[in-house]
DNA sequence: CTGAAAGCGCTTACAG
DNA sequence: CTGAAAGCGCTTACAG
């Protein structure tokens, strides 16, 4: 069989049930394994799909089953120099490695302009996808609102804003803010300052929370410089925090990106660490194993997350109802920076 | 409308049609605007389809068209964390242009393991896109293999190993290698060391190939080390090539990430930068501007080379012929590291 | 320019 | 268990 013949075409299941012997129905139903079939024919069905090497179209498929047996994880442009470390990376691994389970395929689109946006609605709608998985939703991101009215699932990660009312999966973020200040305050820092994410996302919203309700529990004066979850941005931030307040001996980082640039900033203003100021990210990616000193930082259940999005949505594609809203527990890692 | 009552099903041509007063033939035209239709039906159509937010459903569209009016864009899971540092966005957002033109959609996989690449095959074989574009591929890489025979038109990075010749878009590796290394001279360094890339890609074998050209020509003895990429990577090879031969003066890292982490080993061992050693890198993606010093190094037009490599798989998807290969410019930019 | 009809590749009641 | 037939939503010659 040459493959690269023009006038060769790619085998249907039509080619198939006649190479074996049998009607259409009958190797479809063997195909998609949706009906017992006899062995003897079941067989013959078989080698001649291996022989023709035939794989199942997927438009005549899904215009009669209504299902393609593909997600999407739309991630967003913009922040995609954010999250890389990790993030990003370990929350498609998750997400796929949910999906393997089912033999289906993750597809991830990214949301950059306003017109990309559209085009994905129009993807969405056209019927590429079963479910949709939105990784990060901020503020004013106009997406949900564009893809509610699919009749797709969507979901998100973390809580989604405004009037749309999507299924999500968090994780504790005020939680393992929280904790992160308490072990800073236990070991017996005072003056303790956050470097804050951007007041746009839930991530940053909450563990801000956390840190502000566990400050004025203590009676102290809240030390808050915001940041965009970047080393550059912590970096700025924290250098802003130090003029504002020079004897800042803690430091909560509500990322662990902003955490290394925190430490770049503490040692141009010569400050040790941990001895002299205390630090602890958030998110416990690779480069907070590799910052130095490691950095002791809030763990985070990304694969996790990935995998609880994608049978969120696989249960909503099924017609299955939401459930209560799912939140992954946070917990604290020691290493050296606290 | 109630878009979320259950028996509320997607608008079909069939819809639009009825709405407007035309038969099903002439929504078509006008939707795909393929044919002239007259000025009176064709605004009832667009009405209808607007009143009913009608998008034509793919899978029945590409099962007469054998389009999709989408590609694959396939990144390798391995080395999410090698390329993350702007070499990958930057590729996607190139493709993603292009595409724009054309009003089609770009579709990520991540290619992991054995089974994720079968899958991908099946995914491809299934007709769900156009084209896929390979961003990487390295020594025994399966999948050239795997998607040649697929009868959908596949071009990768660079270039292609083994048998399975495709077509590719690649950049001037050793003409930038050779520019830095020449440089590197010019300014009087006699001791200069690379850090090599993975010899198991193209990037990795023709940046070192340039660099030993250069240094045989100059008859002075090569100092290799090689890494992977990585910033981690590149401090433990300039560690190793600093134990070698301590008087170093000049260094080519074969990427940004390998150069930072150069950058930080040489500060360890107490060298200064440029002073006494002038460090060249091979990119130009972010952290070469953010390093300190801020990195001279090799530009890469990645961009361009997303849009190339879009350019060509849709030429093949067209039936044209692919064309000789391209090769894409490089450039030294000069900063402050050398 | 327009419509009736065929057909893309598949699945699924419906009879048997 | 099996096959003939209908139909998923769309486009495209074919007549007019």
């Amino acid at each position: 069989m040459d493959l690269t013949a023009p006038e060769w075409h790619r085998p249907t299941l039509e080619d198939v049930a006649q190479r074996a012997g049998v009607s259409r129905a009958t190797a479809s139903r063997v195909v998609s394994g949706s009906h017992p079939v006899s062995e003897r024919r079941r067989s013959a069905v078989l080698r001649a799909v291996a022989d023709l090497q035939y794989v199942p179209n997927q438009a005549g498929r899904s215009l009669v089953s209504r299902r393609t047996g593909s997600y999407a994880l739309v991630l967003p442009e913009g922040m995609g120099q954010v999250f890389s470390e990790g993030f990003f990376p370990t929350l498609i691994r998750g997400a796929t490695a949910e999906l393997e389970e089912s033999d289906e395929q993750l597809v991830i689109l990214l949301a950059g302009s306003a017109a990309g946006r559209r085009r994905i609605e129009q993807f969405v709608r056209g019927g590429h996808v079963d479910g949709v998985v939105l990784a990060s939703v901020h503020d004013r991101d106009p997406l949900p609102g564009l893809l509610a009215g699919t009749g797709v699932p969507v979901v998100c990660c973390e809580r989604a804003y405004g009037d749309v009312q999507l299924p999500c999966v968090g994780v504790d973020n005020a939680g393992g803010a929280a904790a992160a200040v308490r072990y800073l305050k236990r070991i017996g820092r005072t003056r303790i300052a956050t470097v804050a994410g951007p007041s746009s996302t839930p991530a940053g919203q909450d563990r801000l929370g956390a840190y502000l309700r566990e400050t004025v529990r203590g009676h102290r004066r809240p030390l808050v410089a915001e940041a965009d979850f970047t080393v550059e941005g912590g970096r700025a931030a924290t250098a802003r925090l130090l003029a504002e307040e020079p004897r800042i001996d803690g430091l909560f980082a509500a990322s662990d990106l902003m955490a290394v640039g925190a430490l770049e900033a503490l040692r141009r203003a010569g400050r040790r660490v941990p001895e002299d100021v205390a630090v602890v990210g958030f998110d416990d990616v690779d480069c907070a194993r590799t910052a130095e000193p490691a950095l002791t930082t809030v763990h985070q259940p990304i694969e996790q997350l990935g995998r609880q999005l994608v049978r969120l949505v696989q249960r909503l594609a099924a017609g299955e109802e939401a459930g209560p809203a799912l939140v992954l527990p946070t917990a604290l890692v020691l290493r050296d920076s606290a």
